[in-house]
DNA sequence: TTGGTCGATTGGTCGTACCAATATACCAAT
DNA sequence: ATTGGTATATTGGTACGACCAATCGACCAA
């Protein structure tokens, strides 16, 4: 038998979520989820453009069959992604997220699979190429002994790993983490942390081949080699070739899509 | 124009500014705003760290002296955040921010006064020339004929407009708009979101001289010019000559801080 | 040891009442 | 007619208190 209609509750398997996605975690049984998910479509669809006034709380509220606090959760979320402003007394309005949306913003879109297009993940890509090459070229510039000491420790972490140690991307993540450090700059690992999730949520399979361990041990050992010589031109070169790798494969899993 | 007696007349885009007082910003009245700081200054203290379990919502509500509700809208904003992940029935517990957190993350501890110090202002202020360079140059290697007119248009605004429409800096966004648009990449704008966000939370006069409207005007005709030339080099030179130079003023400014 | 049960714990949701800032309509003074 | 203040309605902010639902943990049975 079919799945009863349950007016009011939502349905587990109506749940728009990423359809190219081979696996993902289980949840999103929060009302504030859901809401939070269907007033950003209501935006990005136009219904409620830029300096518009949301109704009112207690409306939306009614409105969405929930209640208010669980509301006030989900405006809370998009005040902080930059969707909308609040004044007490005032109203609710909708911000103009061109303009206020940071890039977070993209990776609560991928997540919840609104708007999901070829174009923007492919965006997303070349963006992690870009700041990787930043980070790289920045990484050789101002090398230290010390960063190129925790960059070699970081690089046998991952030789001496066993595969189950590979699996969760830890050492990976270990490995940038020391080049955004020998970078100097403490920006880098939160712009990387973003465009990671990104990647990685639009398709699990990207880093499973992306992250192969035969693979990277060899671009890490190529990409450590030309940092210790503070070559960063090679280092880019490295990595570049890698990523444009990657991302033929990815163009070609997104094939078809929109 | 002397000491402005706090209009307090909050600009609907922009909610409250910071002036050039590089403390901690005044007019936070929501209690959610005062959990969330006070939370993410234990975190960062390392009261608690991450992995570990933090008091249950009903205890900390009491700690706090606040409602649950208000408790839980601050916890909200912590997890879009990256700093907390929430399980029901299980616990709250703190993520590990620099694996978790992005970029907006530095905006918040800025715009909240936390953990402010001088080294992480500079990193974003080097990591505005970086991702302004890298917009340039492909920009100028993705313009068509449709971006430069485009271009030019927002320049010509920009041109054409009266002191009082270059207060906000609307008309700048848009060229930057423009630029980003050109280098057909969409991530880029909400990159340069963040960064302005911070820049300009930070201190107020730091954007009042480097969008000063005699500088940048001539700033933009020639970045213009370059970027109708195809000429990346020569459009991030000029860009990133005017940069160091806000940037040193900026150090100037910061000097003697922590 | 394994697997299940059941009660306690803890986050999730709800309804309601009231407070505080803002908006609106209105009136009085100039 | 304009200005400016005031009363009232609107609307977001906060607080209790109750109950639901997922999880944890101790215990028991096969």
């Amino acid at each position: 038998m079919a799945g009863i209609p349950d007016p009011l509750k939502n349905n587990p398997a109506e749940t728009k979520e990423g359809r190219l996605s081979t696996l993902r975690p289980v949840g999103k049984n929060r009302v504030s989820d859901e809401i939070l998910v269907q007033l950003t479509e209501l935006i990005l669809d136009g219904v409620y453009k830029p300096g518009e006034k949301l109704p009112t709380e207690r409306e939306l509220a009614v409105r969405f069959g929930v209640n208010r606090a669980s509301l006030r959760e989900a405006l809370r979320r998009m005040e902080v992604m930059g969707m909308v402003y609040i004044r007490q007394g005032g109203g609710i309005y909708v911000q103009d997220y061109a303009a206020h949306a940071g890039i977070e913003f993209i990776s609560f879109l991928v997540q919840n699979g609104i708007d999901l297009n070829k174009d923007l993940i492919l965006d997303m890509a070349e963006m992690r190429i870009q700041v990787g090459n930043m980070m790289l070229r920045m990484a050789a510039k101002n090398m230290t002994e010390e960063s190129a000491a925790a960059l070699q420790k970081a690089f046998d972490d991952i030789v001496g790993a066993v595969p189950a140690q590979r699996q969760n991307g830890e050492l990976d993540f270990a490995f940038y983490y020391e080049v955004a450090k020998a970078a100097k700059n403490r920006i880098f690992i939160f712009l990387m942390n973003t465009i990671r999730d990104v990647m990685s949520k639009v398709i699990g399979v990207y880093f499973e081949v992306a992250d192969n361990p035969k693979t990277s041990v060899a671009l890490y050992r190529d990409l450590l080699g030309a940092l210790q010589n503070r070559d960063g031109d090679k280092a880019m070169e490295i990595f570049e070739r890698q990523a444009r790798r990657d991302d033929a494969m990815l163009a070609a899993l997104l094939e078809g899509m929109d």
